[in-house]
DNA sequence: GTTCAACCTCTTTTT
DNA sequence: GAGGTTGAAC
C-alpha cells in the first residue's frame, strides 16, 4: 500500500520495511545495535495510525518515558499529531495508570509509591520493631536486604534458593530474611504503599483475578509494542502475555546481546521464549548497522564474539573508511583525566561540539576525578546515572513534608521530617508517630497533640504552622513546594555544609514541579520518572553545548560521534563484584559491547595502569579482559604520557580563563589550575587570578567563589 | 534516656 | 558523599 505522506520503501531497508508492514499478529524484531530499531518502531506507529487505527489503542512500552515521548514525537513529525495520543510509557508508569483506576478491586483504593531508599528504611523500622540485634546476627545493610527481597520477587525464587546462588555468604540468614520479607509485605499492605515491584506484581494479580478487567484492557490496547525486550523480566513478559493473548497483536523489539539488566531481574531468555508463547510469531532480524564506521563495528563484533552465549545475528555496515579505535594506557587516574580533557579540547578546536561527545563508565564514581579536571578547564558537562536527583537527602526531606500533607498515614515521611527538628531524635519521633498511629492519623490530630506538649516539643508548632499554610485550597503545586521550601531551607543550610549546591537543586525542583496539576501526580512522577540528571545543572551545564558523562546503563539507546570508555581495567570494568560468577561477567561483557557500540566515528578506550586500593595501597591494574588481545588488528595502542607530553601537544592548553600566576603575600606563587584546600570551603581548583590579590576558585562543595588570597595560609596548597 | 557530632567504611548498574 | 557506629554531652 502506498502512502501519500510517507515513502516507506525509500526510507526503510528491506528488513525494516517488513517489520513496519506487519499489520496484525505476533512478531519479534531482533535489532542489532545501531540497526534503526527506533526508526522501525516509529514508522510502524505512524503506519498503524495512517491506516486508521485509533492511536490510543496502541500501547508502546519503553524503558524510559522519555524514549516513548521521543518516538511519539518523531511519529507525529512523520505523519501528524494523532501519533501523540498513542498510549506510551514504562511498564511501571502504565501499571500505575491502570492500578490508580482499578486499585480498589485488589484492596488498594489508593496508595503511594516508595522508592528504594524508603524501602530500606521500612526494613530498618521492622528490624527495630522485632527487636532484632543487627550485630549479633551479622545482618547486611538494609539496602542489601531490599535487593534480596526484590530479586526473589523478580526472579520468582525462594529467598533461601536465591541466597544460595547470589549471596552464599548470607545463606545462614535465610530464615531471618524470610521473616523480614513477610513483615515487609505486611507493612506495605497495611500502610497502602507500593514499591516498584508491587506495581508489576499487583498489575499481574489484577489481570489474573479479574478477567473482565483483563478483557477490557486487552480490547483497549489492541496493538502492543515492547521496546528493549531483552531487558524485561519474567513478570513483565507475563503482563504482556496477559494483555495480548486475546488479539495477539504483540510486537517485541530487542537485542539479546545488549541485555544489561539481569541484576534487577531481567532475563534475556525472554527473547528466546517469545516464540514459545506466540508460536506463529514472525521473526525479523535487523542486521545492517547505520551508526558506526567499519573499524568500530569490527571491534564491537570482536568483543561480542567472545561471549559464551552465541548470539542470534551478525552486524554489517556499508559504510567505508573511518579510523581505528584507540586503546589508551594512562599511568594513573589523574593522567587518564588529563588525557581525556586535552583530547576533548583538541576535538572541540577541530569544530566538534561537546554535544557530540560522551564519556562512559561502569560505575558512577569512576568519573569523580574527571569531573574535577573538567571543571578546572571550564568544560561544561552534565552527568547521568548514579545518585538520582530525587534520591538526594535534601530533595527527599522536602518531598517528605508534602507527602505527609497529602497522606498523613505516611509514617516514613513523618519520621523523616520530625527528625529534622532540633532536639528531636528517633525516640521522640517514635513517640509522636505512635501517638498518631493510635487512632486515624490526620493533620488536625497532629496539631491537637502539639498543643498538649511543652519544652522541646514546642518546636513542633513550626510544623503545625507549615501545614496550616499548605491547607489553603487555592495553592497550586508550585506554591506548595515554595511554602515548604521557605520552611525547609534554613534547616537545610544548617544541616549540610555544601548547601549552595543543594539550594540550586531546590530551585531546580521548584521549576520542575510547575507543570503539575495535582500534588499526587507530582509525587508519583518524582518516584517513577524523576529528572534524569544526577543534580541540578551547574553554571556549566546551563550553557547550551555540554559534554555528556554517563553510566553505560543510562547511555542505553543513545549515540555520539565520539565516545570515551574510561576505567577499562579489570576490577573496574568488569567490576570486581562480577568476577565470581560467570553470568555476571558475561553481562559485563555485553555492557562493554553496549558502551562501544554507542560510538559513530571515534572510539577511545582508556584505563589507568595503577590505582589506589584502600587495603593494598597502590596496585597495578590490567587492561580490561574484554578488550585485551585486540591491540593491533582492531585498535591502536598509545600511552597517554607520550601524547600528553610529546611534541604534538602544547604544554598548556587555554582554559578560557586567565592563566597568569600571582605571587601571594607570603611569597609563593599560584596560578589557574592549582588545587588548594581552604580552611572553610574545602578542596577547590583555582579558575582565574584576578586583581587585588583575589582569585576565582571552583570548590567541590560550594561551587564557584571569589576568595581573598591573603587569607590563605602557608601549607594549604595541595599542588 | 536522648541527641548529635565525629569518626569510620565502602562505594555497581535502575524502574 | 552517604551510611552506620560510637561515645561525649545534655
Amino acid at each position: 500500500m502506498s502512502s501519500p505522506f510517507i515513502d516507506y520503501e525509500k526510507e526503510l531497508n528491506e528488513a525494516q520495511y517488513e517489520a513496519v508492514f506487519i499489520d496484525e499478529g505476533p512478531a519479534m524484531v531482533i535489532a542489532g545495535a545501531g540497526s534503526g530499531k527506533t526508526r522501525t518502531l516509529v514508522y510502524r506507529v505512524a503506519r498503524l495510525v495512517e491506516t486508521g487505527i485509533d492511536p490510543e489503542s496502541i500501547l508502546l512500552l519503553t524503558f524510559t518515558r522519555k524514549a516513548a515521548a521521543e518516538m511519539m514525537d518523531r511519529a507525529s513529525q512523520l505523519l501528524d499529531v494523532r501519533c501523540r495520543s498513542v498510549s506510551g510509557g514504562t511498564f511501571h508508569s502504565i501499571a500505575n495508570y491502570i492500578l490508580r483506576k482499578y486499585g480498589d478491586l485488589i484492596d488498594y483504593p489508593n496508595y503511594s509509591i516508595i522508592d528504594r531508599g524508603d524501602c530500606g528504611e521500612v526494613i530498618g523500622y521492622i528490624i527495630g520493631e522485632l527487636g532484632i540485634k543487627r550485630k549479633e546476627l551479622k545482618l547486611p545493610r538494609n539496602s542489601t536486604i531490599i535487593d534480596i527481597i526484590s530479586k526473589s520477587i523478580n526472579k520468582s525464587l525462594e529467598i533461601a534458593d536465591l541466597l544460595e546462588i547470589y549471596y552464599p555468604h548470607l545463606s545462614d540468614l535465610a530464615p531471618v530474611i524470610g521473616e523480614l520479607a513477610l513483615r515487609y509485605e505486611k507493612y506495605k499492605k497495611e500502610r497502602k504503599v507500593m514499591d516498584y515491584d508491587d506495581l508489576l506484581v499487583n498489575l499481574k494479580t489484577l489481570l489474573i483475578e479479574f478477567p473482565g478487567v483483563r478483557q477490557f484492557l486487552s480490547n483497549k490496547y489492541r496493538y502492543i509494542m515492547v521496546d528493549e525486550y531483552q531487558d524485561t523480566n519474567r513478570l513483565q513478559a507475563e503482563i504482556v502475555k496477559l494483555l495480548g493473548e486475546d488479539h495477539r497483536n504483540v510486537m517485541v523489539v530487542g537485542d539479546d546481546s545488549q541485555s544489561i539488566y539481569s541484576f534487577r531481574g531481567a532475563d534475556f531468555r525472554n527473547i528466546m521464549d517469545f516464540p514459545g508463547i506466540f508460536p506463529d510469531a514472525k521473526i525479523i532480524k535487523l542486521e545492517e548497522n547505520f551508526r558506526s564506521t567499519q573499524p568500530i563495528l569490527k571491534l564491537t563484533n570482536a568483543i561480542i564474539s567472545r561471549a559464551r552465549q552465541k548470539y542470534t545475528k551478525c552486524l554489517f555496515t556499508k559504510r567505508k573508511g573511518g579510523v581505528l579505535p584507540k586503546l589508551v594506557i594512562a599511568w594513573n587516574e589523574s593522567e587518564q583525566s588529563e588525557w581525556i580533557t586535552k583530547k576533548i579540547l583538541s576535538l572541540t578546536s577541530e569544530g566538534i561540539n561537546l554535544k557530540n561527545i560522551a564519556v562512559l563508565f561502569r560505575s558512577s564514581f569512576h568519573s569523580f576525578d574527571l569531573e574535577v579536571q573538567l571543571a578546572k578547564h571550564g568544560i561544561p558537562f552534565a552527568k547521568y546515572g548514579g545518585l538520582k536527583f530525587a534520591e538526594a537527602a535534601h530533595i527527599k526531606d522536602l518531598l517528605a513534608h508534602l507527602r505527609v500533607f497529602l497522606n498523613p498515614h505516611d509514617h516514613l515521611s513523618w519520621n523523616r521530617i520530625l527528625k529534622l527538628l532540633p532536639g528531636i531524635g528517633q525516640a521522640t519521633a517514635n513517640k509522636v508517630t505512635n501517638w498518631l498511629d493510635s487512632d486515624i492519623p490526620s493533620l488536625d490530630r497532629f496539631s491537637e497533640y502539639v498543643k498538649t506538649q511543652k519544652g522541646t516539643m514546642k518546636i513542633l508548632n513550626e510544623l503545625v504552622n507549615l501545614f496550616d499554610k499548605l491547607s489553603d485550597p487555592s495553592l497550586e503545586v508550585k506554591d506548595l513546594v515554595e511554602e515548604v521550601r521557605k520552611y525547609y531551607e534554613p534547616i537545610m543550610t544548617n544541616k549540610f555544609d555544601d548547601y549552595p549546591k543543594r539550594l540550586r537543586d531546590l530551585e531546580y525542583l521548584q521549576e520542575w514541579c510547575a507543570p503539575f496539576q495535582s500534588l499526587e501526580q507530582f509525587l508519583t512522577d518524582m518516584a517513577l520518572e524523576p529528572p534524569e540528571v544526577s543534580r541540578a545543572p551547574s553554571d556549566f551545564a546551563e550553557r547550551p553545548d555540554f559534554l555528556t558523562l554517563s553510566t553505560i546503563h543510562s547511555a542505553k539507546g543513545l549515540e555520539w560521534k565520539v565516545v570515551f570508555v574510561i576505567h577499562a581495567a579489570d576490577g573496574y570494568f568488569p567490576s570486581r563484584h562480577s568476577l565470581y560468577r560467570e553470568d555476571d561477567l558475561e553481562e559485563e561483557r555485553r555492557l562493554m559491547y553496549v558502551a562501544c557500540t554507542r560510538a559513530k566515528e571515534q572510539l577511545f578506550i582508556i584505563y589507568p595502569e595503577t590505582g589506589k586500593d584502600s587495603y593494598y595501597g597502590q596496585v597495578t591494574l590490567e587492561m580490561s579482559q574484554f578488550i585485551r588481545g585486540f591491540e593491533g588488528e582492531f585498535a591502536d595502542v598509545v600511552r597517554a604520557r607520550n601524547e600528553l607530553y610529546g611534541k604534538s601537544y602544547p604544554e598548556t592548553v587555554s582554559s578560557g580563563y586567565g592563566l597568569e600566576s600571582l605571587r601571594t603575600g607570603r611569597g609563593f606563587t599560584i596560578k589557574a589550575g592549582d588545587v588548594l584546600k581552604h580552611p572553610d570551603l574545602g578542596m577547590g581548583v583555582v579558575l582565574e587570578i584576578m586583581n587585588h590579590n583575589k582569585a576565582r576558585v571552583f570548590f567541590k562543595k560550594r561551587g564557584i567563589r571569589t576568595i581573598d588570597l591573603k587569607s590563605v595560609k602557608d601549607g594549604q596548597w595541595v599542588v
